[in-house]
DNA sequence: AATTGTGAATTCCTTCACAGCC
DNA sequence: GGCTGTGAAGGAATTCACAATT
């Protein structure tokens, strides 16, 4: 494994390799060529090939990948072969969403606190029970619980404190919401999940002269974010 | 205004310059120069020039930029001066948050049809007065009430047939909360949000030899995404 | 004096194209 | 023959640095 810095969107595109390596698994396949991956979805295979080749040489020339294999290779780089532990601030319609949501759990993450403020929320159970605790508590309970993910699902104007509150806690990798930028300090990862700025690219797009670029593939995150 | 092909990191990053600005005209500002723009939220200056002067001469030199009437520029550019009408697919917890969300309406977004195809679902109004409508009504209803953006909200072994419904219906423009890359005919722009993918990274952030790459800027989407 | 708008320089990312291997 | 891994080429995006302007 080389020591070369990996890109974030090298790290994105892992992500999305990993999703479409689970269908074709899913499919039955057991072996994939970067050409074949490429062609199924819209990739490029000198791409996957470069992306993967940071990592280790998980490929057999004149054969391709071992989807098996290359799904845990993947896993392992991604640090997914530990589950990850995540506390929801903000148990308005969108903290509870992702609280309720069960499509984290196949990746190995699990959210395993909800806070909030307000005290007519806290207390309360999800149909997953999952409880409302008191924001107050945020770093008591994150040391309990081992949390090591946050996700601010807050409006704009308690994303601030709602950050500081989490930092103090020791919490390094947060997922931000809220709709402005928030700036952590070093050693402290922010990833901005901006619905509005995707609402307004697409808004741009519509608003373009014929069409702003009608390319379908590629992410916010990526973006982006995607 | 130029003819160029503006990148769709520079339309993000015009969104982002719109909040920043709007939270700047709230504290009272009146005029803000690039410098102390990009000083206050982490962005490059010469960046914002040159993402602005795609678009024409807002600034003054020696003075900096009126707050309102680059708010009214950006605004125009994203074509947020009209209103856009969204509908989600999928009344599940995220597809109900988003009905429910009130951060959109500032941004001339809002949210006029929720779809389903579970008919314990079908019939049901969120507390903000939206309907949920049979998928199937999708493209009737969706010429009633002029949606221009339709937002996927559903689980991925349903998004595709989401997708050619949307298609079919005429909607151009479209957001992707499934986890799997859609693909879309040439005129149609779809946007993803993964928040696999921005987990993922999250992990991989955590996981790194020492720390993968301490920023805190920038987005998925940004990409990403922002 | 301050700040924009922008060509030039730089850095980063993607794609090509092929040597090397199975 | 087919496919990987990768150096080299090409293309894009960012940042620098300064002439132009108020």
């Amino acid at each position: 494994m080389k020591v070369e810095k990996i890109s974030e969107l090298t790290v994105n595109r892992l992500s999305v390799y990993l999703r479409c390596l689970n269908e074709m698994r899913a499919r039955g396949d057991e072996t994939v060529s970067s050409q074949a991956l490429a062609d199924r979805y819209n990739l490029n295979s000198a791409q996957i090939r470069k992306d993967l080749a940071y990592f280790g040489e998980f490929g057999v020339r004149g054969l391709g990948y071992n989807i098996d294999e290359l799904r845990a290779h993947i896993t392992k780089i991604l640090g997914l072969d530990s589950p990850h532990r995540i506390g929801v601030v903000g148990a308005g319609n969108l903290g509870t969403a992702l609280a309720n949501y069960d499509g984290f759990s196949p990746q190995n993450f699990v959210v395993v606190g909800l806070f909030d403020s307000d005290p007519s929320k806290i207390g309360k159970r999800l149909p997953n029970g999952v409880a409302v605790s008191d924001i107050a508590n945020f770093s008591l309970i994150a040391e309990q619980q081992k949390i090591d993910i946050a996700a601010i699902a807050v409006p704009a104007r308690a994303a601030e404190s709602v950050l500081d509150t989490i930092l103090e806690a020791g919490v390094q990798a947060i997922l931000n919401f809220a709709p402005l930028r928030l700036k952590g300090p070093p050693g402290v990862k922010i990833k901005h999940v901006d619905l509005l700025v995707s609402l307004e690219a697409l808004s741009y797009f519509l608003a373009g002269p014929e069409s702003a670029a009608p390319d379908a593939v590629l992410a916010s995150e990526m973006d982006e974010a995607f």
